[in-house]
Parts: structure tokens; C-alpha cells; sequence
DNA sequence: GCTGAAATAATGATTCT
DNA sequence: AGAATCATTATTTCAGC
């Protein structure tokens, strides 16, 4: 499914930043803007997505407007020999867990979680604890977010992706 | 610009899941799927544009694909009265920031970077610790990633929105 | 506020350079 | 590997309910 052996060029590397920027421009819009036809953009998107350097699009979504108004940060610590899919499996069943990873340093993993509100992050943080596996947890709520991009970057106009 | 008062109704937040999994579907699917017409199914999407429950519509890109092979979250303590504004504008200056936060906790803030190697993570980190409101670091190298979702978690081919 | 139809625009397949 | 053509399909606008 992903090959990194591809290589990507310049024109690969700008119309993935056209998409990023907005997934839903029309292929002639993103052709003029790299210089190429339409045609061309088209099976070089094609192509991308064959590869795996494009998985897919999605809607950005401003969670407050749905009602996810609080996020928070939380470190895992487990027990001696605990595998990283299998806090994978057990976080991957609270759809509050948007990120999850191990990690270096004291802490096994850090989970990034969205909640309604505080008492919802607790909630979350209590069924993690209950996991067998959990020693203990260490969580911070987020006070105000700085930055939010998608997965490569895209800021003041232009596309930051290679 | 962001209006957080509007009722999202049960169409809606449907339309919304339809387009987080995939942005670029027609409005004549999505409308299949919601039980509403093509020209419905538009302007419920431009409003929900105009209100701001959706900011964008994003490729989701493979970040190995492109090269940034590794992540890291870096925890940093500030000098007594720093603004989280000072904070976010230093931070906005490397593109290699894709989330920045302020937190509770000891730290005052957790970032999450992308960088193609580990030795490119230290330059990152490197110049972060040269900003004068830094006081010091905390850096944890990301292992292996778990879960990685758009906002809103999309799991197992249904959509979870509210 | 939704539907359905008509005008406009984008897409996908093919062929040519 | 990109450009041009054209049949097909989607988007957008608007009249009518």
C-alpha cells in the first residue's frame, strides 16, 4: 500500500500543498497554479494516492462548533512488558482519543484526547486507568491552543511541504 | 467568523461525517447517504462553512511519504510571566511545529514537531531552546504511532461526530 | 427549507504530440 | 509524460411547493 521508494517532485510536492490547502479545488485550479493541465494534475493525484503519499481528504472541522470544547494531554505508564498495540487496541476503543503514540522518556505513551467538557476528560482518564495494564497516568489540560495544522503545514498562504 | 450559538441538527452533523471521511465525495452521494437532495445536501455545507463548523477541507497526507519520518512532543518551561501570544508567534516561526499548546502542569507548554530525522528534531528542539523566554525542554521522541484521526475520529468505517 | 430541472462547469477516457 | 478533444457526470442556480 505506501512505497517510500517513490520519489516525489516538485510538481508532486506542489499539488499535494494545493490539496492540503483545499482538497476540493477542481484539478484545472490546482494545474494553474503548478503548471500543468488539468489532465496531468489529475493522474499525478491519481498516481499519489496509488502510493500513499495522499491517503485521502477530510473536512476540517472546528470542534468547538460540535461541541468537543476541551482537550488534554495524558502520559501512560504501564507495566513491565506492556506492547504498544496492545495500548493500541485498548485506546483505539474511546473514540475520545484522537492521537495515540510510546514514546520516549519516563512515560510509555501520550494520548491526545477531545472531550465536552472537563468532567468528560476525567471520565476518559478514569476508563484508561482501569486498562490492566495502566500503572498510572499524568494529564494536562489544554489552556489555549497555539497552533493546529494539518499534517504538514500550511500557514500564511503558502504550503510548507518539503 | 466562528459562531458557536448555531444548533447543528442530526443532517448536519451527518453531512459533516460524510465529508471528514471523505472530503471530496459529491453532494449528490452525500445526499444518498443523509436522505436529502444534491442541492440541500450544498447549502447545508456552505452554511456550515459560513458559521464555521467546517474551517477547510484538507488532503490527509502520509508525512513519511514526504520525508518527515520522525515526531516528537516537546514539553517547554517558561520564565515566570511569558504570554502564551509570545509563545505561539515564536513557535509559528518553525515550520517544523505543527501543534503548540499551553497546558497545566509543570510545563507551560507541549509542542508536537515533524522533522525527517532525529538529528533534524535536535536542530528544532535547538533553536526553540535559544528563544529568552525558554527556561528549558522536555523532549520525548515519538516510538511508534498508535492512532492518528482528523478532528473528529473516524474509525472503523463509521464516523463518530457527536 | 426541500425538490427537481436546466444551465454551467468539471471530470475521465482516449488519442495525439 | 503532457495536451487536446469530447462524452459523461457533477455543481450551481432557480422556479415551484
Amino acid at each position: 500500500m505506501l512505497q517510500n521508494s517513490v520519489e516525489l517532485d516538485r510538481l508532486d510536492r506542489d499539488i499535494i500543498g494545493a490539496l492540503v490547502e483545499d482538497a476540493r479545488s477542481t484539478y484545472a485550479e490546482i494545474g494553474q497554479r503548478v503548471g500543468l493541465s488539468a489532465s496531468a494534475v489529475k493522474r499525478r493525484v491519481d498516481r499519489l494516492r496509488e502510493t500513499g503519499a495522499i491517503t485521502g481528504f477530510t473536512a476540517r472541522v472546528d470542534p468547538t462548533a460540535l461541541g468537543w470544547t476541551t482537550e488534554a494531554y495524558v502520559e501512560l505508564f504501564c507495566v513491565g512488558k506492556t506492547s504498544p498495540s496492545a495500548i493500541g487496541v485498548a485506546v483505539a476503543r474511546l473514540p475520545e482519543v484522537i492521537s495515540a503514540c510510546t514514546i520516549t522518556g519516563e512515560a510509555d505513551a501520550l494520548l491526545h484526547i477531545r472531550a465536552t467538557d472537563v468532567r468528560h476528560v476525567e471520565q476518559v482518564i478514569e476508563r484508561i486507568a482501569a486498562e490492566p495494564f495502566v500503572v498510572r497516568t499524568k494529564s494536562s489540560i489544554v489552556l489555549s491552543r497555539l497552533i493546529e495544522t494539518p499534517l504538514i503545514t500550511s500557514r500564511n498562504g503558502s504550503t510548507f511541504v518539503a
